[in-house]
DNA sequence: GTGAAAGCGCTAACAG
DNA sequence: CTGTTAGCGCTTTCAC
């Protein structure tokens, strides 16, 4: 391995002229800085961001924590942020906590081993989850995305959930639908929970009662969307419509349906949460509440790098707006 | 930030100690060991994985570079390979090339700089602008998945493109289609080059001449799929079945075809290479060609793992196998 | 404008 | 079984 000091040595200058040059600080003479450049490309040196780590006491990596990153939300998350990162002269560690609160809590740590500067998470869990968090997270910066609370104690963005469930099931109710089903996530999260509360809520509002066997429970994965959706059309009353909680459980309930040989939206009216790029390539397109990932990816960088620069507000909860997105595949209940 | 001499001091014992409990080691009397562990609990003591890795001569980070993360395929690999890296104690690095050669070469200085002992890379480019991949990489190890082919004088994994296309192309053929119209990808690299060779061999096995004017020439990306299936629709001869390269430029396919109010299969019968979760949710359900991504992500960790392990074997080539899947989005030609 | 030298936090060889 | 100590490669202060 080449280090500074056979860079040095090969440019017949010290390490700090070597380090300077890398540095590119200007009291470097051009003649000296061509020397070492020279000697940097000869060699092929690469400087070791270990020891400079170490020297300088902070990382340039930062740490993102998905739950899974199959979800084409976190997918694009993931993809923006990254770049975010890139532009900004950073690297990102990438964990998956897979839902699950323990191994979330196990990265953190990770992260902070590796002097991660800070860490971008959605949180795998509920507040109550994280009364240690400030303790894990140590001097790292943490900014929460998406499955987040203000009341953590930390910077927080994501959407307002249960207006955006309420927005996709008052499409429905308006579609003249009155037995919708609904496809629930995690109700350890808030977003889970939200969501189910803003179903709730748009059911109130047209003065219906709610009827629990109308929920299916799942956990945000494919399968549970599947399996949920063949339970929901056992009912002695199936759904005429059915909003589903995330994209993963909408391709479960889609291919439950096609098994089923019912037609969306012939048979049943179909919308959900978080857009993505297959929901315009079928047949029917599907008509979706869209979040602005890119717009929340760049704000929670920026959050991130506005704490690492020092910045001493107060923690904040940033509200993002929806889209209800209207496409093909929820039809008029005759 | 608390480091170990501080555990030490609150333990009452010296450095060694403390490092020798957190490495497990086995000469470490219960009480010290108790009392260090305490000590780190009650301090929340986390170990600097710079100073270690910096000590040691390697860290415990794999480098990770994808072309497009959004790409359903490379974002399984990236899921599996995450986590075969998590099971062994490695941490991934993620890095996006945007099939961009040059952005590819400043990733994998990255991943070097970060002292990453390996990295599994899946290529942006073609065998030519890997000349110098060699000396980039140091003395880092390197494992090439998907965009490979034998004599880049590593190691490296992928399936047998061409074959995979032919399959594909003779499932088309089989049902009587003659006017076939492809979607490709990147001609520079192997996996467009290989794609479009086994299209063409298809054919030509068929007695089949080659029509350029049914290839829509793309480059692995959604908008590439749906404009160049649109151009091909625009054909005075318009292809009565399409063969895709890959899913994201299916997506844009389906999205032209759905545009256009093109039926699949009764208008146009359509498949792909790579399977991906929407496949089966679609409506037909959507016949492609799958590449054995789990089985791949875990070779390549292994492979790597074997060399970081210092295994000086000849790099070796190890092609998978792959699988056609009938589903229904290819209908007879009447 | 340049060099020498002191550590950053950790591991591991050596000494007890 | 435990402590002492010499660096790993780099940055940066201080002296020239």
């Amino acid at each position: 391995m080449v280090t500074m000091k056979d860079v040095a040595r090969a440019a017949g200058v010290s390490t700090y002229t070597v380090s300077a040059t890398l540095a590119e600080a200007t009291n470097v003479s051009p003649e000296l800085r061509a020397r070492v450049n020279d000697a940097v490309e000869r060699l092929g040196y690469e400087r070791n961001s270990m020891a400079r780590a170490l020297k300088r006491g902070s990382s340039s990596l930062i740490g993102l924590i998905v739950s899974d990153i199959t979800n084409p939300f976190f997918t694009e998350l993931v993809e923006c942020i990254q770049n975010e990162a890139r532009q900004a002269g950073y690297s990102v560690l990438l964990g998956v906590s897979d839902h699950d609160v323990e191994r979330e809590t196990q990265l953190l740590r990770l992260m902070r081993s590796h002097q991660a500067g800070g860490t971008i998470l959605c949180p795998a869990g509920d507040v109550t989850d994280y009364g240690e968090l400030r303790s894990i997270a140590g001097q790292m910066k943490l900014v929460a995305v998406d499955n987040a609370a203000a009341g953590m104690g930390i910077d927080t963005l994501a959407i307002d959930n249960a207006h955006a469930a309420k927005l996709a099931v008052e499409h429905l109710l308006a579609l003249g639908h009155r037995q919708i089903g609904m496809v629930a996530g995690l109700s350890r999260q808030f977003v889970g929970q939200q969501r189910l509360a803003g179903y709730q809520k748009a059911l109130a509002g047209y003065g219906l009662a709610f009827e629990p066997n109308l929920i299916g429970q799942g956990s945000f994965r494919l399968e549970d969307g599947y399996h949920a959706c063949k339970q929901l059309l056992a009912q002695r009353e199936a759904p005429t419509a059915i909003f589903v909680a995330n994209n993963l459980m909408l391709i479960g309930v889609m291919r439950a349906l096609h098994e089923a040989g019912m037609k969306v939206p012939g048979h049943v009216s179909v919308c959900s949460i978080d857009d993505f790029p297959w929901a315009t390539a079928f047949q029917p397109a599907l008509t979706v509440v869209k979040q602005p990932i890119a717009e929340m990816a760049a704000a929670a960088f920026r959050t991130l790098m506005n704490r690492l620069k020092g910045g001493k507000e107060e923690p904040a909860h940033a509200v993002y707006q929806v889209e209800l997105i209207v496409r093909e595949s929820c039809a008029k209940h005759l």
